[in-house]
DNA sequence: GCCAACGTTGGC
DNA sequence: GCCAACGTTGGC
């Protein structure tokens, strides 16, 4: 999952935890979501930032639902044409889980042998959910040092 | 802050 | 159903 870490981080989910994933408005990793169960771990990765990578490890502890953002009009995340009898976005539930040691860069995912098919290294990629393979988690837990 | 890449919208 | 216009994402 991806998230600036001037909007808010891992250090913000360490401190406001469970947190509703909420705003998420694009079909595909809506689904993505939707796939998750509750004990998933996920790879929390920041944007937008001086080193943008991967920088720890969150978990779902709620599975998908929809996301009452999309009725509020006075929200960023307001969909006109969704409805709670017909919601069109969902949400899951994130805990934080730990910080890595260091940051596994975006360029050294990029490096990795394992990510090289992954949209997540894709120049121009805008999936902010998306699926990492079982290759990928021993990649990447290696270069975490755990 | 710039801009390439991409998804979505809406006129036709 | 096409595709130009638009808005957003995210590396740099």
């Amino acid at each position: 999952m991806k998230t600036e870490p001037s909007v808010f981080s891992l250090e913000d989910l360490a401190h406001r935890s469970p947190e509703p994933w909420d705003g998420i408005r694009n079909y595909q990793a809506r689904n993505f979501l939707r796939s998750m169960q509750v004990g998933d771990d996920v790879l929390f990765y920041h944007s937008r930032c001086p080193i943008p990578g991967i920088v720890g490890l969150a978990r779902i502890c709620a599975a998908a639902r929809p996301d009452p953002t999309q009725y509020d009009p006075s929200s960023h995340y307001f969909d006109p044409a969704s409805s709670p009898q017909k919601p069109r976005w969902d949400l899951v539930d994130v805990a934080y889980v730990r910080s890595f040691p260091r940051t596994i860069s975006l360029d050294s995912l990029k490096a990795h042998p394992a990510f090289q098919d992954s949209p997540l290294i894709r120049k121009g990629n805008r999936l902010s959910v998306l699926p990492i393979t079982p290759t990928q988690w021993e990649g990447i837990l290696a270069m975490a040092d755990m």
